[in-house]
DNA sequence: TGCAAAATAGCACGGTCGTTCGTTTTGCTG
DNA sequence: CAGCAAAACGAACGACCGTGCTATTTTGCA
């Protein structure tokens, strides 16, 4: 559990932290594919090589497993939509970049899924450590979006009687149909579909047309 | 137990469909509860308070119930929402009656869940003859409203411009947003947010302000 | 009232699941 | 090289699952 400093030098990864970031892997794409209850450890165990107790040891749970990957899955979104939306400029320019990153990965993920959208399903009547740790995760990547906004709003990119709650209400629903469309429909050109309503939402909060 | 309907005059029910319906009203609320795959035979005949294979002879496979409860959720559907709506006159009142029945019908069930919509995310990869019924029904769904939204078209209700498809798919994403926030995040007041962001669109096509 | 047919029960099977426990292997360090 | 802790294994457990059989009960009709 201690995160251990280093006594000298850099030691950077004991054996069991690679391979349970090994696990870890593996457990992602399951977890995409048939979502966080779908998570087995003797699947995970035969996908990594391993016997199914040397898989548990890491975890000492399922529940726990399952918050890992969730943990795990936030960090990479973070690093491939928030942080490299952040270096935009605050307003409309950030804010379509973390549109535009945010859709990329869902729609990168077409055959893989996304786990803060099929938690949220999974998980939406079923109360414990899971939902709370994943509820939180949306909650942060909701109100970084409505900052976001807030941002735009200051500096005059949108009109002053923007509500920032209602546009992310709206943003967020187009992309829970983009991953609805694509995934379980299948409908081709979604991903344009989605640019253009993100685009009707901004003009009707006043933003300059888009390039 | 039974209601047990007169021995004499009409006779419409054999006891088999009878208990079949039973076994079909728990499986639903199990379902919209822990999703179709949270079907579970043992845990149904515990409810019916019947013998696991008593529950299971009335469909012959668990793969049979799940498309019966698509089904039948399919017809209560129906029932709830597109057929009163349809006893509106076409265009936009029709479009309204159809969204409020929607939203209310989604709201309504906030804790006990879109069997359309967890479905879809349970299934979305995961090919064979029951997400196949998903999808179809889903479709027809998504279809009589693509109809009533050219219908308003037609009516001069909305602008001659508006592309169906495209505001099908920003009406869905307030349905799907609703859906998370209420059951998902728990939050409160979402069924308004909702209705201002159909205001919204309906608008942004040019409709005539609503009451 | 009796009899065929339908409906339900009872039981067992093979399988997967998460978890526990005792043993063995690994990898590092003195 | 010896020793030791961490890591991985292997076997077993109890529970639940869907499903297939074979009785047994219940139903509906002549």
């Amino acid at each position: 559990m201690s995160t251990a400093s280093p006594p000298l030098t850099v030691r950077p990864l004991h054996k069991g932290q690679q391979t349970r970031a090994a696990i870890l892997e593996a457990a992602l794409g399951q977890a995409a594919h048939m979502g966080l209850e779908g998570l087995s450890i003797g699947a995970l165990a035969e996908l990594t090589q391993m016997s199914k107790s040397g898989v548990f040891a890491h975890f000492g749970s399922r529940e726990e497993l399952q918050i890992s990957v969730i943990r795990e899955y936030h960090a990479r979104f973070e690093d491939e939509v928030f942080f490299p939306a952040m270096a935009e400029p605050r307003g409309l320019p950030r804010l379509k970049a973390l549109f535009e990153r945010w859709i990329k990965r869902v729609s990168v993920e077409l055959d893989s899924g996304c786990i803060y959208i099929s938690g949220a399903v999974e998980f939406d009547d079923r109360p414990g450590p899971v939902r709370d740790a994943l509820a939180g995760m949306v909650r942060a990547w909701q109100s970084a979006l409505q900052r976001a906004i807030g941002l735009a709003v200051e500096e005059g990119h949108l009109s002053a009687d923007t509500d920032p709650d209602q546009m992310l209400f709206e943003i967020h629903g187009l992309i829970l149909a983009l991953h609805h469309d694509a995934r379980f429909l299948r409908n081709p050109g979604v991903l344009d579909r989605a640019r253009r309503a993100f685009d009707r939402v901004l003009r009707d909060r006043g933003a300059a047309s888009m390039t």
